[in-house]
RNA sequence: CGGGCCGGCCGGACGGCCGCUGCCUGGGGAAGCGUGCAGCGCUUCGGCGUCCGCACGGUGAACCGGGGAGAGGAAAGUCCGGGCUCCACAGGACGCGGUGGUGGGUAACGCCCACCGUCCGAUUCGACGGCUGGACCUUACCCGUCCCGGCCGCCGGAGAAGGAUAGGGAAAGUGCAACAGAAAGCAAACCGCUUCGUCCUCAUCGUUUAGCCGUGAACCCAAGGCGAGCGCGCGCAGCGCCGCUUGCGGCUUCGCACGCCGCGCUCGCCCUGGGCUCGCGGCUAAACGUGGGGGUGAAGUAAGGGUGAAAAGGCGGGGGGGCCUCGGCCCCUUAAUGUAAGAGCCCACCAGCAGCCUGGUGACAGGCUGGCUCGGCAAACCCCACCGGGAGCAAGGCCAAAUAUGGGAGCAGGACUGGUCCGGUCCGCUACGACUCCCGGGUAGGUCGCUCGACUGGCCGAGCAAUCGGCCGGCUAGAUAAAUGGCCGUCACGGCCGCGCGCGAACGCCGUCGUCCUCACGGGCGAGGGUGGCCGCGCGAGGCCGCUACAAAACCCGGCUUACAGGCCGGCCCGCAGG
RNA sequence: GGGCGAUUGGUGAAACGGCUAUCACGCUUUGUUUACACCGAAGAGUUGGGGGUUCGAUUCCCUCAUCGCCCA
């Protein structure tokens, strides 16, 4: 009955508390364009949550950034696995292509769910 | 056509699929709520409470649909000004901050409009000086005059469109101006110059006086030398003579002899030194006169004083003739000459100042008159006028959660809240009846504030304009780890690349024809043709790139400032040419 | 979002509107030493950028940029 594209509210994560338990879990991986914190969240989805800094550039770029994370997210949600609180923190100050998010991502959260000692995606 | 300058506007369009955030709406119906029934518990048998179940009711989450909206001209910087909210607040004074031509606009402003002043501004006019050309004058040249010029330099005036302007007061006061310079702000001192005086010094000449030196002459004195005479000497030797011890002694004389030597005195001559007088020359000193230099004093000062950003405004001019005692007098002329001497003196024009008049709401402008020449800096202190209470939506209210019913103050003598008196404030009356404020500690969730507004489109009207008024329409983001995105198509737009076609002016090359020069080669001119690459314009079909610059609301407005791919539109001035 | 402050050699600092912008450490070159250290000499600044006021600006004013701090 759900939409299979659809991004909802619940699905982000909002509050400074969420935040502050994914960065306390301390487990993380990356590659040259973004690093990915991670936490068990015992839901049967995954949130997302963004940390794009004034570093990167202008209200402009950022708003670049995570648009593009996003949209990254969105369109492989189902290759992912679930139960996991997301932190997206851009590496470098170039804006990425989508097509190399939409092969980074999946990869990433797979490592990071084995990091967390989760069952893979069903 | 060429050159210069200004203003306004836009900020890709359409479509497809998948998404995001509010709003409206159709389903959906979880959880919770209310009522009833049933059950259970308690019961003073009236009822009370309640997990769950059932029914009904309205509210209505997830989810599935539909509709509609969804970043900017700067949303930015936060440089000003307001609305709004909370806190504080009798009034006044002092202080602090801001603004600063005039008039208007506005809710307000440091913003906007119009005007004023100042500066800049293409260009243009004038004066002066220099160089140079021409004409006149002259035999000729110079000078001079005139003219038409030309070039250069310097100074001043006017000044298009337009640009800049924090632009009140420097005559209320305080202060600042390095270095340089005589002096940096009461205009005088200083250097310099002129006149008069005084002192010192130097020079030279003249005069006088004094002294010294040299020299010449006369006189005097002293010493010396030479000569002559006289005198003296137990001075001396030869010959001679005498004596004897035969080689020694004696005799200076009445033997040669008027010998030689020494001394003294006198006279003469010469030389030297000194003194005095006179003459000449030189030197020194003093006085007077002359000239030069220096110091100093008084008076005058009107040339000049390099510097500096700036030195009491700028610029130009001040003629001619006669007489003589050569510096004055007289005359003519001029707009215009005085001093012992040289001009900031005089005259003309411009600038500035003051007064009066005229115009303007005003800043100011114009005119007349007058005498005068007065520096810069207030984005230095300051004075004057005007404005300004403080903080900011992370303001502030409510709910929830959490912490330490901790400390202090007020309050039953009535806090706080509400009602009444048109609205507001105080007072009064009245209802309710226990909180309120500060410090300290805790929390960081929700919700309201939150978007209809000094809003905006069109038309009409007022106004030079900014802007204002009226009428008819329109609704145009409300996110909060923070929404407008992703993929793609079509078309515009721009840039680059190469291709084809056409046109245009000039250029090069190659033929042809005509004509001219030449004996010819060859060359000139004209007509027309072909061709070349380049330039420009237009058209056509492509490819690639950019599907775009600067940049994203965060309570809302008005400005300013800054950033910006590309494009569109309009206006003003000057010059030239044509009609 | 809102409110404040700062910017001077490589680093940390100073300066009355007036001389070639000063001091310490560091760096480079060089002298000294067998070599190193110490010591001596020399060098390197558009006072963050731009504009204005003034005769003259590190200083005064405006504007832009960069960096830092604070708030319920």
């Amino acid at each position: 009955m759900t939409k299979p594209l659809a991004f909802r509210p619940h699905e982000r994560l909002r509050s400074p508390r969420d935040f502050r338990r994914v960065y306390d879990r301390r487990r993380s991986v990356s590659d040259v364009h973004l690093i990915v914190y991670g936490c068990e969240n015992q839901l049967p989805y995954c949130r997302l949550g963004l940390s794009v800094s004034r570093k990167v550039g202008s209200a402009v770029a950022r708003n670049r950034f995570r648009r593009l994370y996003r949209e990254a997210y969105r369109q492989s949600r189902s290759q992912l696995p679930v139960g996991i609180d997301l932190v997206l923190i851009p590496r470098s100050s170039q804006p990425p292509e989508l097509a190399a998010l939409l092969d980074g991502l999946p990869r990433l959260v797979k490592q990071l769910a084995r990091k967390l000692n989760l069952k893979a995606s069903p």
